[in-house]
DNA sequence: TACAATTAGTTAATTAATTGACAAACAATT
DNA sequence: AATTGTTTGTCAATTAATTAACTAATTGTA
């Protein structure tokens, strides 16, 4: 099923297909041909067909894609079948939005947070406690926590990644304007730069 | 100089070329070969040359790059010229904790913020006030707004990014869950997809 | 049941992106 | 001043990604 070696570029377009297709099944649309989801996702229908075809055929022919099978499909290969244990390092403003954005229900469970501000731990966001850094370790492995998002300074991140990675941590999602490097290459670093997206924007409003 | 058409995936690079040049900037570095570049950014040098003369020659044979003089084309390239006025429409835990990240060192400012939820309208973040979304359309031609930054509910975005384009809006970032679709192409959308960032770490940990 | 229409999976063709190679320009050194 | 070493800009080669074309399976219909 899974073969060789899939492209970062048909990986990313995963989520989206997995996007478009959670919201077929919440209009009861229950069957789609590549013609019909391209219409709407935007990319061609040959593409959909040959990024499918990189994890197994799920179609048929003359007939197109039943809507749920596709989904779970492309839920499993996103690992989207256990959920992860995660804890966000850094209760500032981002930390505190994301400990609120609700990644719970896509199977991400906020077991806790973490700063060295003794201003803000002690306090609760949702029930989970901001607790301080001392504790990190110990968490981590009591709790089994899979992945950590890291919301401190930008000064602190690299170092906060070092002691994740050496805490046997297994991914790593970075929203602090550094490419974080781990010399483990077991440990998975997602980094997210809003900076970056806000620049490409700026990039084409200048060419207009 | 801005030739014809320059790959997305080159100007998606620019603002990470734009991040390290900075960084070295503020080192002290002030002269860069491309190999030396490639060493920390992780691109080739071949491509680092190949990017950069999209745009034009900004190296000296045998010298290679000036670091402060290469940072600022890029910032010109981007955009980063003036000051954008920007305000955000949902003032929700992720609007309030984007209007305290300091957009404005890039020459971003908050104009505004916007709810329909009379719980939070009359607050102030950063000496921001949230108003009503009654007063959006006066605002955004009063102040001149360039960019929207959209953190309303799923449900609402697409809505008020129609209002947005009616209103004369230039460019939209959104940060909910859904690609927002604008007739007008002359408005620039950029979508930031929490979600996809984490599922694309989700199947690389899966992968493991 | 036969037949036309649909549509996935797959291979081939095309286009795009990246890498490699090299001449020309300049810097540094003796 | 001459020479050696460095490094860009650019063109060519290669690799990757996307699109098109086609076959065979299946659906839907007469």
């Amino acid at each position: 099923m899974t073969n060789n070696k899939v492209s970062m570029a048909v990986i990313r377009r995963l989520p989206k297909y997995h996007r478009y297709l959670k919201e077929m099944l919440e209009n009861g649309i229950n069957r789609i041909s590549s013609k019909e989801l391209s219409d709407v996702i935007g990319f061609t229908a040959s593409q959909i067909r040959q990024d499918l075809n990189n994890f197994g055929g799920f179609g048929q022919q003359g007939y197109g894609y039943n809507v749920e099978d596709l989904y779970n499909e492309i839920g499993q290969i996103l690992g989207l079948v256990k959920t992860y244990n995660t804890i966000i390092i850094g209760a500032g403003n981002l930390g505190q939005a994301l400990a609120n954005y609700n990644f719970a229900s896509h199977g991400f469970k906020l077991e806790g947070m973490f700063d060295i501000n003794p201003k803000v731990t002690g306090l609760r966001i949702r029930d989970v406690e901001i607790k301080d850094m001392d504790l990190l370790e110990e968490e981590i492995k009591n709790k089994n926590i899979d992945i950590a998002i890291i919301c401190t300074s930008r000064d602190a991140a690299q170092s906060v990644a070092d002691d994740l990675a050496k805490y046997g941590i297994k991914a790593i999602w970075n929203f602090t304007p550094v490419d974080l490097k781990i010399n483990n290459h077991e440990v998975i670093v997602e980094n997210v730069h809003l900076i970056d997206s806000l620049l490409t924007l700026s990039y084409f409003l200048k060419e207009k």
